[in-house]
DNA sequence: TGTACATCAGTGAACGCGCGTTCACTGATGTAC
DNA sequence: TGTACATCAGTGAACGCGCGTTCACTGATGTAC
């Protein structure tokens, strides 16, 4: 597609996950080719694989990428309110379901199930996952020192909260909960995460 | 692969289903073709097209059998302690958790991205995914007249409750949550729905 | 500044593959008389 | 009980397809002297 006047790419490697969350923003996961993304960036089609040893590690990389881009999100949202840990948890929930439905197809081929599986699992992408984790983690142990939030586990109370919000978006993403009676995506999360909230804060 | 004796199978549409979710529960769901299924009935690859409009229509048919087993398993679990919502919906959650990890393709499938772009949804798939939730549902209403659990919409309790077990079983299924410390899943899930528990009863 | 050479990035043809779906067919079954 | 015929289930060849990956190659780049 791109008009290339060099023979040399520059950043063949950036440029090919470029164009594979493009191509991903547009269609689903499964779909997607290697092929494809070479003709996107307007590379023959064996060109990726001086840069990547297969299709799983192209697409290892875009997801790892896609947890940055979530940790970044989730920070944003906690720096709004930084000095009210439970309004903070609830915010980043909200930033979380958010940042799932706006990014579906990416987020799908985060969590994939190939994912596990993968040939190579470059150790940055587990790195990448546990940034964004401990930003839920973080929030919770400021809270318990500050005297707002139950003293368990502060790693247990984040994966609670992880899987409510991640639950939540996955079955928004797949039509098993409809926003019926026109109440909004986030009214709806900000409904769900008060309910985790009650249990969450200190009697 | 099975010889039949017959020229007409007899049942070939349950015999299609059935041995789709033989080769689910051996392999992953996008590796499966039509061509696998029909070859394990021993029948020609053209055949299932006698009883299924196309593919979709078929893994949507063992999709729903499969929302059928869920609802089963999360009614029995309901049947151990009829008089205690509270602790009904624990070992509802659990359940649910246990039956997502232990047919783990097979839930993959229910809840799959492509249910939802399918050609053809068939009506009794929603029903069985609706009946599924109603028995969360039923649980929560019971346990609000008996004012052990909050007056809020128990649909959207539901709906809560729903998400965090399937947040929880899938974040276990894709290795984003690992079972760390030796704790079971069993006792984490046990723990992850105590949190939720004390955001639903009633103070 | 110029040249020789190693290294690396991108090419394009080719491989082998299995897939979903269609089609004209044939074998089996059941029903009306 | 027997026959004619419509209906339906399953067959097997064929279609067109795009895929991931490999390979020997060529063009570009940088570095040592």
């Amino acid at each position: 597609m791109a008009e290339r006047e060099t023979y040399h790419h520059g950043d063949l490697r950036q440029a090919l996950i470029g164009a594979a969350l493009t191509l991903i923003s547009e269609k689903n996961v499964e779909s997607i080719s290697l092929r494809d993304v070479a003709r996107r960036v307007g590379v023959s089609h064996a060109a990726p694989y001086r840069h990547f040893a297969d299709k799983d590690t192209l697409l290892a990389a875009v997801a790892t990428q896609g947890f940055q881009l979530l940790h970044d999100a989730l920070e944003e949202a906690a720096h709004n309110v930084p000095d009210h840990p439970l309004k903070q948890l609830q915010d980043i929930g909200i930033a979380y379901v958010h940042f799932a439905l706006t990014h579906s197809s990416h987020y799908r081929l985060m969590f994939g199930a190939y994912q596990t599986t993968a040939s190579q699992q470059p150790d940055n992408l587990a790195e990448a996952v546990d940034n964004a984790f401990m930003v839920l983690v973080n929030v919770i142990i400021r809270g318990q020192k500050v005297g707002v939030m139950r003293e368990d586990d502060p790693r247990q109370l984040a994966q609670t909260a992880w899987a409510l919000v991640h639950g939540l978006a996955m079955l928004l993403m797949d039509g098993k909960i409809s926003e019926m009676n026109a109440q909004s995506v986030t009214s709806l999360s900000t409904a769900v995460i008060k309910h985790l909230l009650k249990g969450i804060a200190s009697a």
